[in-house]
DNA sequence: AGATCAGTGTAAATCGATTGTGAGACGAAG
DNA sequence: CTTCGTCTCACAATCGATTTACACTGATCT
């Protein structure tokens, strides 16, 4: 019994070419592709017959075609290390808005989903190469530089979300977008000291990397303004999971170093961190204040103040950026921008 | 003064193409692509002067000429409503992976991002015809049917994903994986009724929409085979969001009916549900026994019993689907997997 | 009347890689 | 010494749209 298949089994499906609409319309290949993209006035009479002989063939252009000819592909690359990070699923939301109203498709890449976690090696940049891509936002880290550089040799215009590596010399600078995390701890530092506090530990990423060392600097600076010794003890750097902000926040309350507030630097620390304060009942901010990082999907319990990541409006603002420096707007100087984070004093339900 | 503007201001940058490696190798275009793509045997000495040419020119093969020669794009459509929700996000992890791993590049589309969060319009679909990608995968809304048939008209292979919408006469069916939501509320009423409760409230997605009509039946023919009677007070239907589930969950508790238990048929709702139960300070399940579902992000408090609803499988099955589609391997027949929901006795902290 | 010009249209080159066809070289077999 | 097969390789067509260069038709200006 044979099962027939649906209606397109396997049709050979030779669509319709511009040339089969130039014969349909007894006219020229040149002529309906002036009709078409507007590039040039055609008179009414030909204008109708074009326009029947496309709906009667169901002529769409071939994007490839296209593409080849005028040397670019509508694509714009995101290049983020998780996709299944509400953090960078923020940045995708905002930038994919921007980019396909400005009539781009975007291509996300995730550089960190090998099993282990680790570096995808080159092979992934060497596909965004070749022309693949009119332009790119990358959310960096610092081994990736060098192929950054060669991607953009290659002539694929960049911009960098959220943080910039270091940048060897001989390297030019990126255009980027960022974040302060600086200002929002050293903000937050300062808000706990102001209320009364002293012993204030930080929950944050390891000191090495791009994104600790701001942070970090920003707790230190606010304790040096308020001439609070800085302690060791009461500083946790290391995995930024929600699971490593648990288990580095449980040992800041465990060293006894005995601190009576604690700053948390991430989003997903924060949710860990919560997590130990209701399974050991803790009361916020009686036994100990909090103050802790949130996005926009964040739903935190028990409520905290917190440091709200503009992750939407950083892709937003990126995808502008390199929209800008596509259509040739912005002159020679590289860009670069600071968002800051919105302090956001108790941490209601969000609405979808 | 001049900025200067970086090493790369503005370089006419005439990326080097195959005949001029082939004039640098002293052969012909043809057989510096043969060599390339492997396609051909090629004497050694040759092989040698082409990857000298090759590296010496920096030379990167153009995608798009290829992709025209070739009549393909190595690109695959993602289209969900929202990429800010976790669960979408989840989809595109495991399709990303899954694509990435078979060589093609993720185009991700939301069609629901209009500030009203209205239907996108074609132009959406439009864009994604032409050929532009090389199969799509889709979460579909019931009144995009048509759009989908025109876009598989024209060629493109399709995978629903999630759901199925009802298909007027004339169409054929699509291929796709589900989620057996069904199954899952209905198990989920089970349990609450063979823990003794008999009052069982709902909430849940509109009767009418795609994904709330399969749940229903699930909690309706629990109730029946158990010989309950179906209570019209005890169903709250509405908004999918958290907000949306939070209100219908106090709804429910306020209205008078009274429930011992609670069904919660979507994630978000669930996160809701739960606010709601903090802010009341309930005890679950003492005061009242909740079943809910989430996802692999879920960070739920108090914990409770939930069906996991497997999104980055979804997203992984779905791609293998696809991509065995295209390799031409399965035959004419529609294909069609339903994935089950992992029933997860309490709600840890997930690690990431 | 002859020159100029705006408005329309066509032929052919171009974008850059892939591939069918067939030619030349060389060794082995008859 | 021919003849056949096997290896390599080059020529040219092809994928489908865009665009340059130019031809033609009337109409207007001098």
């Amino acid at each position: 019994m044979s099962t027939e298949g649906g209606p397109h089994p396997n049709p050979p499906l030779r669509r319709a070419t511009i040339a089969d609409v130039a014969r349909e319309a007894g006219t020229s290949p040149a002529l309906v592709s002036r009709f078409l993209t507007g590039n040039q006035r055609v008179s009414e009479a030909s204008a109708a017959r074009i326009r029947k002989a496309v709906d009667r063939l169901g002529y769409v252009p071939s994007v490839t075609a296209r593409n080849l000819r005028l040397r670019q592909t509508g694509l714009i690359a995101l290049v983020v290390p998780y996709l299944d990070n509400p953090l960078y699923s923020l940045h995708a939301t905002g930038a994919e808005r921007e980019l396909a109203a400005a009539g781009f498709l975007t291509v996300v890449c995730s550089t960190r989903t090998k099993p282990d976690g680790s570096y995808l090696g080159r092979s992934f940049f060497d596909t965004l190469g070749a022309g693949r891509v009119d332009g790119a936002l990358i959310f960096p880290y610092q081994e990736e530089v060098g192929d950054l550089d060669t991607l953009r040799a290659q002539g694929t215009p960049i911009v960098l979300i959220d943080r910039v590596p270091m940048l060897p010399d001989g390297i030019a600078p990126f255009d980027a977008v960022t974040v302060d995390n600086e200002g929002a701890v050293f903000n937050a530092t300062v808000r706990l000291i102001e209320a009364g506090h002293r012993r204030i530990g930080l929950v944050s990423l390891r000191a090495g990397s791009l994104s600790g060392i701001p942070r970090f600097l920003g707790y230190k600076n606010a304790l040096q303004a308020a001439g609070i010794e800085l302690n060791r003890d009461l500083v946790a750097l290391g995995d930024g999971s929600d699971l490593g902000g648990a288990t580095l926040f449980a040992g800041l309350l465990d060293n006894g170093c005995r601190p009576d507030a604690i700053v948390v630097a991430t989003t997903l620390q924060t949710r860990g961190a919560l997590e130990v304060v209701r399974r050991r009942e803790l009361q916020v901010p009686r036994d100990l204040a909090v103050i802790g990082y949130r996005h926009d999907q964040s739903v935190l319990w028990p409520e905290i103040p917190t440091y709200r990541y503009p992750g939407q409006t950083l892709g937003e603002v990126a995808a502008q950026m390199l929209l800008n420096r596509l259509s040739g707007k912005d002159g020679g100087d590289v860009l670069s921008e600071s968002l800051g984070l919105e302090f956001v004093p108790s941490s209601p339900l969000q609405m979808h």
